[in-house]
DNA sequence: CTCACGCGGTAAACCGATTTACCACTATCG
DNA sequence: CGATAGTGGTAAATCGGTTTACCGCGTGAG
């Protein structure tokens, strides 16, 4: 184990202090080291292999260049890890490292979490869950913490969350302009109701009042939130007399889209062709493999992480914080699980 | 902004130097600090809520604990975030942050996430590949490492994988006691073929000599490693004439087994009285939302991602490299996609 | 009386960088 | 000729802990 080389070492073969090897290699150049120094200076630090400690350098400095990323948890919803992902990939595009710790969601785990990562330094906090919430912040998170698919209860954090609203819309908005006018909202029956149940429900039904169409409560219902769930819930709707019967469904996630399928497969109910369908979550693994592909509405996962650490880091211009969250919109993916009504009695109106 | 309070604030409060308030926060009692003492310093500390910084400590004591994770990626394969989770808690559990960068797998970027992370101080690295893998670990990757889900084409590191093998024989041999004969191998076909494709080969092929079942290479296809692959594979075995069709399937994944579900309806079969299926893999959202829910095997994602970071951080034997690497067993999951062939000449023998 | 030792504790070096204040020297200007 | 400015660079303080060497004092043994 041969010694770690600093900057006493890069100092010595060039001829040079200590002090002029940092001025160099950190660009300080208000001492103005004539070029042929520098040079020298560099060349030796290359040639010896030497990268400054960082924690002297923090030590100095008071900046550490370290992010804590504190979650409650990864594991339970896999397709939120591009959410870490694409954090972990914007810090290191800002020069930053992440501290990655979960909590899994105990409010004495976050305490420790935050006190242990604040003696590390860091530069500064994400937290984040791993679905769009509304949580009751940590009073230890210092100020100037981003949250990430989470809105603050109280305290002023810049936060960001997806459009659940805008999603929604887009996917009925999909619905209605295939010809659908039936539209059921496949809903998920968990208490308390999340954040987004309510948001997409509000986009539902500000589609159907745009187009001009009755909200029928039959057509509203909730399941458990996985494959068995949605298809017990979509086959009370399919089981509706053929008038009252939706043409469409407007699914909450892809895991309950997924129960729809096999609902209207009991039922003898071909997709598209007697039945449209569109989910939400793009799940990896499920909406791509279903058959057919299912249409989806797109979570910005990415997206937000991304965005978390950028205001953080200043990369990106922090919101002002009176707006409340910030909306990322969530894409709609189109595949094959849209089509047109049945024939009935007046064909479907396209809008644009 | 308050100044953070330091040790020799406590010190001054306490009325001792700050040496001593190091000596006995750290419990370093050979300088036998009477217990009046030690508990005023304590108190203070606790009082003014003192804790140490850890740059300044690591700096000196060379000890930063802290472990570097770098991965190639982490979304790809969702599931694999239980390695990452398992493997912070293990290093929460050891008085240890993780330092999370993935790299994509580029080389490049490997050497520079090894680089910076040595000069944050690490104590030690975990090189993780978030599917089974022979990897060539970087020249850079410092003795001590220790692989996860990747075996060392070259170099001693300790590693962990799954014990694919083992798994495929608790799948087939599954099958077997249920009394199928006629088993097919629905495999991947992905050039380089992945080790764990031939692993389970291996698996399925000794299952099938110990029962005396001659092995026909007819049932053995390969297909995309996804559902439509997967249904285009099993509708190959499944379309063979009756006296050769298979009455089960052993599948590479669930992804594929979600496939062969679909060829299977598509082939007028019910799951399991017509046909039995065992997936791999035990895919949160996809294996337990299956109708009829899968039988499959589970990865043990959750416990490698300890067992590495144990191993480094020394909870744990180091096992000899010598050894190859370290298999963990695939727990069989029993769910309902298993049953007795169809009646048949001879009824299902049933082992113990 | 002197020496050794235990007790309770501290001063100071150290880790490896950054950064400020200043120095020695030369050139230029009035 | 003395003052001033510019050039090229360094010494030393600093960040906040840890750790080693040592100190002053009292006491009991030889």
């Amino acid at each position: 184990m041969t010694r770690r080389i600093g900057i006493k070492d890069v100092a010595r073969e060039a001829g040079v202090s200590a002090a002029t090897v940092s001025l160099v290699l950190n660009d300080r150049s208000s001492h103005r080291i004539p070029a042929v120094t520098q040079e020298r200076v560099r060349r030796v630090a290359a040639e010896i292999g030497y990268a400054p400690n960082t924690l002297a350098r923090g030590l100095r400095t008071r900046q550490t260049r370290t992010i804590g990323f504190v979650s409650d948890r990864i594991a339970t919803t896999p397709y939120a890890v591009r959410m870490i992902e694409a954090a972990q990939d914007a810090a290191r595009a800002n020069g930053h490292l992440l501290f990655l710790v979960n909590t899994g969601g105990d409010p004495e785990l976050e305490r420790e979490a935050i006190a242990t990562l604040q003696a590390q330094q860091v530069d500064g906090f994400v937290y984040a869950c791993m679905w769009h919430r509304a949580v009751d912040v940590p009073a230890t998170l210092p100020a100037g913490s981003v949250l990430l698919d989470a809105r603050p209860l109280t305290g002023e954090f810049p936060s960001v969350v997806p459009d659940d609203r805008g999603g929604a819309v887009a996917a009925v908005q999909e619905l209605v302009d295939a010809g659908h006018t039936r539209i059921a909202y496949v809903d998920i029956d968990e208490h308390p109701a999340p954040l987004a149940s309510g948001l997409r429900l509000e986009g539902y039904l500000e589609v159907l009042e745009r187009a001009g169409i009755e909200p029928d409560p039959a057509l509203h219902v909730r399941g458990e939130s996985d494959a068995a769930g949605g298809r017990e819930a979509a086959s009370r709707v399919l089981e509706l007399p053929a008038d009252r019967r939706p043409t469409a469904l407007f699914c909450f996630n892809d895991r309950i889209a997924m129960g729809a399928y096999a609902a209207a497969r009991h039922h003898g109910m071909e997709i598209p062709t007697d039945l449209s369908v569109v989910g939400y979550d793009d799940q990896q693994l499920i909406a791509a493999e279903l058959d057919p592909p299912l249409t989806t509405v797109a979570l910005p996962h990415a997206e937000m992480g991304r965005w978390a650490v950028e205001v953080l880091l200043g990369a990106r211009d922090r919101p002002s914080t009176e707006e409340g969250p910030v909306l990322m919109p969530c894409p709609l993916i189109r595949r094959d699980s849209v089509g047109p009504p049945p024939t009935r009695q007046q064909p479907g109106r396209r809008r644009a």
